[in-house]
DNA sequence: AACTATTTATAAGA
DNA sequence: TTCTTATAAATAGTT
């Protein structure tokens, strides 16, 4: 457009390339700033030299990331914005459920127990009445297969010349498991060994 | 730029406007494309008239979501991203501890007990008897609550000369209210009315 | 949408 | 990079 016309193709020659790249450039931002004022429009351009360096011209007042979310809900192509909001949703009742899930363990604690009606109350005690009768005897299941174990082994030995059968005074390994699983040694104070049961954050 | 030079301010005649906006806007992406063979380079143009009709320019071969990938790559400024994984991340994290949150009330109600050892079993029966202790004695609390009131309520009647006493043959209101409290009507069958201890979907 | 007088952009050279 | 300038291109106002 000047001194000569030239064919629209990729000019060979680096250098000149790169000069056309930095004078064109200038002149699409101006005009592109032009059209922003003289018809009040929203102009955002974003450009990559062959080289890989970026420029952009963005109208004044203006935000390119609010141009390209503009830009998706023009296109009905607002993919992401559903797919965070959702998100967004999603964590909200998963941190709501997760209140009262704590909620419902410290009151099957014995804690916070003041939002209960005496027919909530009532009813949680029943029920855990209930589990704690199912936990006890699966406890119990637990020993006797300890002890069933115990006496296999017990009898295999005996069976086994390699072994001798010996009779350590009625105190051994049978009659201490049994005193372990009915009690054990207890801890002191009020914090227990309940590791597996303590809140998670 | 022609037939007279003009002003870059907006121009007021809406007509006008709106034409020189569709003209201007043919110049811009024509200049975008003489730029993106001459140079090699990438332009992505997004523009909205002051009617917030949307038009873009994208060259050849590529997307406009590339380019503003890339954009924010450039910029460092992948807001979006690490937003996007943070949230991601925290949604995983509450899933599981919510899963565990169930897990615990499902064995402290009976049941899925087959992960707990012997001495987890113990712990757990004792730290829900240790519970039960305090709703039994929580409940009885509040039926004394409930007891004092209603004495409170009779005393007042029996006082004040508007009201008769009425002598309903001792099955009065007191006598049923200890009954209900006690255990009151049960339901048969397994169902309990523990709505309140369901657990959250 | 076409025309065209002018203004503007810019290629090549310095 | 910037300036210069001859010339190509864009476009404001008009039809």
């Amino acid at each position: 457009m000047a001194r000569g016309k030239i064919q629209i193709r990729k000019i060979e020659n680096a250098t000149n390339r790169q000069v056309t790249y930095s004078k064109r450039r200038n002149g699409l931002f101006k005009k592109a700033g032009e059209l922003t004022v003289l018809c009040d429009a929203k102009v955002s351009i974003i450009m990559f030299s062959g080289t890989g360096k970026m420029h952009e011209f963005i109208s004044p007042s203006l935000t390119t990331k609010q141009v390209y979310d503009d830009y998706q809900k023009s296109m009905g192509m607002d993919l992401w914005k559903t797919h965070y909001e959702r998100m967004q949703e999603n964590l909200k009742k998963l941190k709501e459920t997760n209140r009262n899930l704590r909620k419902e363990i410290r009151q099957r604690m014995g804690e916070q127990l003041n939002d209960l009606g005496i027919d909530e109350l009532r009813a949680l005690e029943e029920n855990m009445e209930n589990a704690v009768k199912v936990i006890r005897d699966r406890k119990w299941r637990n020993v006797q297969d300890i002890h069933r174990k115990l006496l296999q082994e017990l009898d295999a030995r005996a069976e086994d010349p390699h072994y001798g059968f010996v009779d350590n005074g009625g105190d051994g390994d049978y009659n201490s498991m049994i005193a372990y699983a009915n009690g054990g040694p207890r801890h002191s104070g009020a914090g227990s060994d309940l590791t597996t049961f303590t809140l998670l954050e």
